[in-house]
DNA sequence: AGGCGATCTTGACGGTGTAAAGTTTTGCTT
DNA sequence: AAGCAAAACTTTACACCGTCAAGATCGCCT
């Protein structure tokens, strides 16, 4: 529809479509930025006008991955049961289901230090994603001690799951898999 | 004592103690093999006869990782009492101690693919820290979710607290942490 | 119309990994 | 003991990388 606006059209956004691709396909620790501008067919330089820099890029990609972990969580809760309990385990399958889909961005989300962590933009993202699991446990009547023993299981599970270990987990049919995989995370809900 | 064997001594080994060095000050992702080199006092290409490039080397240096995490809950477990449900605690609590006292080599092991994971002398020595666990827990009478649901613990809380996450536990004095994480763990044990 | 600033390109520099060729030392063989 | 082959290491070279500086191009605004 619009292409050419300016020079190119929005670069700043092609960029970061071709750097999710890159990321997807290359993995965090063979990222280029040069093979990033080169598939977008733009100079090797011109990246750098809009983030600045490499870690600028990454920033902003880890900021994005942050909200689509949260979309990817409120899918899993919308199909859910609306009690806390249930809308728990719907988080923690959606942490899941997000580290299984895009492994290299949950790599850089919570595996790398490329990244500027203190940047407003991505601290604003990554709090929100806290803020919502926070709000879950509170809703759930659990306190500071349930959230890192959720936050921790999901994590967990989610990182082992992505990089292949727990095999056997891994190749369970679908449904097979939420099912144990709910039961894991039960073993760390509040205590009744 | 006895430098100068061959040109320079047993450079291997000297390869990988400033290879751990290098790991430890600039990070995985810094990792850089002519910067080992030249810490190692020998030319940029002189690596390549010992692991032949840098994905050699790395895996060396995580297979050694593996061995040094085994030895970090060897530790946790000779000071904890003998019976299963102890151990177990131990155990992880041991793991959460190597990711903290090693960071950069705890990411190497689990959050890099940069290793060669199919190395047999690296297998080998995850294989083993594998074995490990499910024999604690098989000694605690557990099955393989339970052994999933204690990795998982384990792991999520020594990613969370070694990448800054979960400040307020990371902040605790020593032995009010060890007992909050003995108190999470114990979540995850196999039902009674 | 004209200039100005944002956008992008080109070129250069230092650093990185690795392959190939050259040099030095070791240790084995005769 | 002498010499030779192989191992250990260095040197050289090349392609790629990130970033900086300078030049070109385009849209917009007065």
């Amino acid at each position: 529809m619009e292409d050419r606006k300016y020079h190119h059209g929005d670069l700043r956004a092609a960029l970061l479509h071709a750097a999710e691709a890159e990321l997807a396909e290359r993995g965090v620790e063979a990222f280029s930025l040069r093979q990033v501008a080169k598939r977008a067919g733009v100079s090797h330089a011109a990246p750098a006008h809009h983030f600045g820099d490499a870690q600028g890029l990454l920033t902003a990609l880890a900021a994005e991955g942050f909200r689509r972990f949260l979309a990817t969580q409120a899918e899993r809760e919308a199909r859910a049961n609306p009690d806390p309990h249930a809308q728990l385990v719907a988080g923690g399958l959606g942490y899941i289901d997000f580290a299984l889909a895009r492994p290299a961005l949950f790599r850089l989300m919570f595996g790398s230090d490329r990244p500027a962590f203190g940047d407003p933009a991505l601290c604003a993202a990554a709090d929100a994603a806290y803020d919502h699991l926070q709000a879950q446990v509170a809703a759930a009547g659990g306190g500071v001690a349930d959230v890192a023993a959720l936050w921790a299981q999901a994590h967990g599970l989610a990182d082992l799951l992505m990089s292949g270990r727990l095999k056997p987990l891994c190749d369970l049919a679908p449904a097979d898999r939420d099912a144990t995989l709910t039961v894991l995370l039960s073993r760390c809900f509040p205590a009744a």
